[in-house]
DNA sequence: GACAGTCGTGCAACCGCTTGCATTAATGGC
DNA sequence: GCCATTAATGCAAGCGGTTGCACGACTGTC
C-alpha cells in the first residue's frame, strides 16, 4: 500500500538501486536521471522507509531519552532542547518515562535499544553496575549520573549545595534540614555530601529527612519532620519538593521565610510564580539537553568517547529565604537582598 | 555485533524459523525445543529486532506522539498517561515536540509514519485539510479537534467556557475579557464560540484579546490591554496565560481578584500552587492520553474506526475570581465561595 | 585509432526477521 | 499393516532498502 522505493523505479525507468542512490547519494546519479526520480518520486509521494534503511546501514537516526518523570517540570525544557538539538542533525527523539521505577529504566533502555543509534539516560534510578553493562549493548549517554568510562553531562549540584548552605548559614541559620531525593539518585548523594561538608564547616548542624518522593507531595508531608527537628533553614533535592514542603509549612502555621527558610534546586519556571518566589539553585537544563545530544553523536564517530562535562549552576535569591536566629554575615544582607537576582 | 535469531539457531541446533515461532507463535513449536531455544536465547542475551520485524508484520508496536510544547504543563500528564497506556499494550511511544509550529507538524508526522503504528495528534495547529490528508498516510487520532470522518478525542471546553462566564456574570461582571489561544487551535475557536455566545445571554461585553501564545510570557504581555479594555475580569485560554496575566496585572498595580477576576483552563497542577490560587476550568487530560491511546489501538482491529469522544470539564472556584461590579446573583455566595471546590 | 580512466547504471547479495508451503515423523483408525 | 491426519520443523521468498562489484559508454591522450 505504501509506496516504495520499487515504484518510484517503475515508474522512472531505472534500477532501484539508481533510486536508492539518488536519496542517499545523489552524487552519483546523473543529474538528469536524478530529477526525473525526484520527480515521479514527488509525484507517487515517496517517502524512504527509515526503519528498513536502518536495517543494513545500522543507523536509525533515533535518539531514546529516558526520564523519571514527564511530569516532573525540571524535564521538559531538557527534553525540548534535546529534541530541538537532534532535529539538527536529522535525528528524532524517542521519549520514554519510568515512573522513577529502576526496573522498567532497564527494560526500556532494552526495548529502545534497536530502535535508536543511542540513548540518553537522564537522571537514572539504576546502578551503575547496571548502567556499565546496558552501554556495552547501545551508546550510551548519562546525565545526572557520573560513573567512570561513561560518557556524561552532569551539574555541579555539589557547588550549588554548597553555596546555598553557605547562603543560609550566613543568614544566620544553625539548624539546617536536607530533605534527601529519591533512593539511587545520584545527584542526591552529591547533595548530601557536599551540603554535610559545606554545614560542617560552617559549624552548622545538618538534619538529613528522606530519601523522599521528588515531588510535591514528597516536600509536603515532610513538613512537620521539618519543624520537629527545630530546622530554621531547608535545602530541599529539588524544587518541588522545596514547594510542597513550604505549602506544607503554611499549613501548619510557619511562616516563611520569617521562622524557616526554604531553598530548592533547578529553578524551574514555577518556582517565579509561587508565592513566596523560590529560592533557588539554578541548574542549566536545557543546556544539558543540547550536551547530552552532541556527545552522544559525536560518540558515533570516534568511537567509545568518555568524555564528561560539567556544567555551572548558580544560586538565584528569591523571597523563601530570610535571617536565622543566629549571628548572620555581615557580607550578606539577609532579607533586604535584591529579589530575583542571581548571586555568585 | 548484536545477537540476531541466526546465532540462537546457530547454538539451538534449529532452523532460524523454529528460532523465529518460539518468540512469535511459540505454540507452534515443541515444548522442548521452546525451552530450549529460550535457554540459549537468554544465555546470549537475544532480543528480537522490532524493527526488522516490523518491515515484514507491518507493526511496529510504536505510536506517535506530537504535542505542540512539551514545556507546557497541560501535555505532560496527558503524555505520561498516554504512555502508560501503551506500555500495557506492549507499545512504545515516540513524543515529538512541534515549538507551535504547524509546519513543523506536518513534518513530524510524515517522518514518523513509516515507524510507529499510528500517530496521536494532541492540539495540532495544522489545517483540518492537511489532517484529513496526513490520516490517509498514517492512522491518526486527533486530540483538541474536531473533523468530520478523524478519530477524536475532545474535551467539552464549550461548555467549560460557559460555566466560566456563567460563574463571572453571576459574580456580576459585566465587562469580560477573553485571551485567545494560538492561531489554528480549534480549542480557541471553540471556547471563543461558546464565551461570546454565553456574554450575550449574560447581557455582558466580552472583548476578544488575540490570538496570543499559549505561554506564561502570552498572558503577561496583555496585562495592560485588558486595564484599557476596563475588563474586570478574564477568562483566559490557558491556565499558564491566566498566570502570566495575574503577574502582569499585579506589576501594574491591579488587584486579583478585587479589581480584577481571572479564569484559566486545564488546572495544571502550578494553578493550586500560585498566589491567588487560579480559579480554572479543569480538563481531564490523562483520561484523554488513555482514550486516545485505546483508540488508536482499537482502530487497527476494525480498520476505519471514525469515533469520537468527548471529555467532561469542571470549573474549579478557587481564589483569583471575586465580586464584579455588577448586581450578582444570589445563587453564587461571591467571595464567601468554598475554596478549591470543585462547582458544577 | 587504441587505450586508460571516468561516469552512470544494473545486478545481486544482504540486513534480521516472518510466513506459506513442503517435508518428515509420529499418531490413530479400521 | 496401510492410509489419512496431525505435529514439528525446514526451506526459501520477501519486507524496503543499501552497497560492492561488474559492465558498457563516453571522454581525453598520444
Amino acid at each position: 500500500m505504501a509506496v516504495t522505493i520499487r515504484d518510484v523505479a517503475r515508474a522512472s525507468g531505472v534500477h532501484i538501486s539508481t533510486v536508492s542512490r539518488t536519496f542517499s547519494a545523489p552524487h552519483l546519479v546523473n543529474p538528469n536521471t536524478r530529477s526525473r526520480v525526484l520527480a515521479h518520486a514527488e509525484e507517487l509521494g515517496y517517502r524512504p522507509n527509515r526503519a528498513a534503511r536502518a536495517l543494513i546501514t545500522g543507523r536509525t537516526y533515533n535518539i531514546g531519552l529516558i526520564v523519571a518523570d514527564i511530569a516532573n517540570p525540571f524535564f521538559p525544557p531538557l527534553i525540548k532542547a534535546a529534541e530541538s538539538q537532534a532535529r539538527k542533525h536529522d535525528h528524532h527523539i524517542f521519549v520514554a518515562d519510568t515512573n522513577e521505577d529502576a526496573a522498567l529504566e532497564e527494560e526500556v533502555v532494552r526495548a529502545l535499544a534497536k530502535q535508536v543509534d543511542g540513548v540518553l539516560l537522564v537522571s537514572p534510578r539504576m546502578s551503575n553496575a547496571l548502567i556499565e553493562q546496558l552501554s556495552r549493548e547501545v551508546p550510551l549517554v548519562v546525565v545526572n549520573r557520573q560513573i567512570a568510562g561513561i560518557p556524561a553531562v552532569v551539574m555541579d549540584v555539589a557547588r550549588g549545595a554548597r553555596i546555598a548552605v553557605e547562603h543560609l548559614t550566613a543568614l544566620g541559620h544553625r539548624r539546617v534540614a536536607l530533605l534527601g531525593g529519591p533512593r539511587g539518585s545520584w545527584t542526591s548523594r552529591e547533595i548530601r555530601r557536599s551540603a554535610a561538608a559545606t554545614a560542617k564547616a560552617a559549624g552548622a548542624e545538618l538534619t538529613i529527612i528522606g530519601p523522599n518522593a521528588p515531588t510535591e507531595f514528597g516536600g509536603l508531608t515532610v513538613a512537620e519532620d521539618v519543624l520537629r527537628a527545630g530546622a530554621t533553614a531547608v535545602l530541599a533535592y529539588n524544587d518541588l519538593m522545596a514547594i510542597g514542603l513550604i505549602e506544607g509549612l503554611l499549613a501548619a502555621g510557619a511562616r516563611v521565610p520569617q521562622d524557616v527558610s526554604v531553598v530548592g534546586i533547578d529553578d524551574i519556571m514555577l518556582s517565579r510564580l509561587t508565592r513566596p518566589k523560590l529560592t533557588t539553585v539554578a541548574t542549566p537544563t536545557a543546556a544539558a539537553g543540547r550536551a547530552a545530544v552532541d556527545m552522544l553523536l559525536a560518540h558515533g564517530d570516534d568511537r567509545r568517547t568518555t568524555a564528561q562535562i560539567q556544567l555551572q549552576t548558580e544560586l538565584v535569591i528569591r523571597d523563601s529565604t530570610g535571617r536565622g536566629p543566629g549571628p548572620h554575615s555581615p557580607a550578606d544582607p539577609g532579607d533586604a537582598i535584591a529579589h530575583g537576582g542571581v548571586a555568585s
